[in-house]
DNA sequence: CGCGGAATAA
DNA sequence: TTATTCCGCG
């Protein structure tokens, strides 16, 4: 997968976050936000993982990065992570509109919520997306994945 | 902008 | 079920 950002816990895959936080080697990213449309189980990509996997990438900080608390991000160009998401779901007239309810449409699941005040800001809930994706992990010993919420 | 209902698609 | 599309409201 991604050598050198790959650390194992438990047995779950999982890639240390790339933010600019100096504490943020003691978090890491469990391995959803890489698995590809391919892989077995999966059906088409996620919004969410699609944000996962602009954030990861650094050619995209200009467009969409971590920013405030930790699962904290803003999204800097709207219109871009629009067109970006319309490109991978040919979904052409893909806009910040449309993109946003969705976005909008994870608040119930507790997925994301929105960071008030702070525009185009969102928040992952990191730790109840890594109870859901893996209720066998074990918590207590995986403190690093429960910062958020 | 941000929200959530409603209809519809895949 | 997860979006996509459209939209009225604050």
């Amino acid at each position: 997968m991604r050598s050198g950002l790959l650390r194992e816990v438990r047995g779950t895959c999982l890639c240390s976050i790339l933010a600019p936080w100096p504490w943020a080697s003691r978090f890491a990213f469990p391995d959803w936000a890489y698995k590809p449309e391919s892989s077995p189980g999966s059906r088409q990509i996620q919004l969410w993982h699609f944000i996962l996997e602009l954030l990861q990438k650094e050619e995209y900080h200009d467009v969409i990065a971590w920013q405030g608390d930790y699962g904290e991000f803003v999204i800097k160009d709207p219109d871009e992570v629009a067109r970006l998401w319309g490109i991978r779901k040919c979904k052409p007239h893909m806009n910040y509109d449309k993109l946003s309810r969705a976005l909008r449409y994870y608040y119930n699941k507790r997925i994301l919520h929105k960071t008030k005040g702070k525009r185009f800001t969102y928040k992952f809930n990191f730790s109840k997306v890594v109870l859901v994706n893996y209720p066998l992990l074990d918590m207590a010993n995986s403190s690093l994945l429960l910062v958020g919420e």
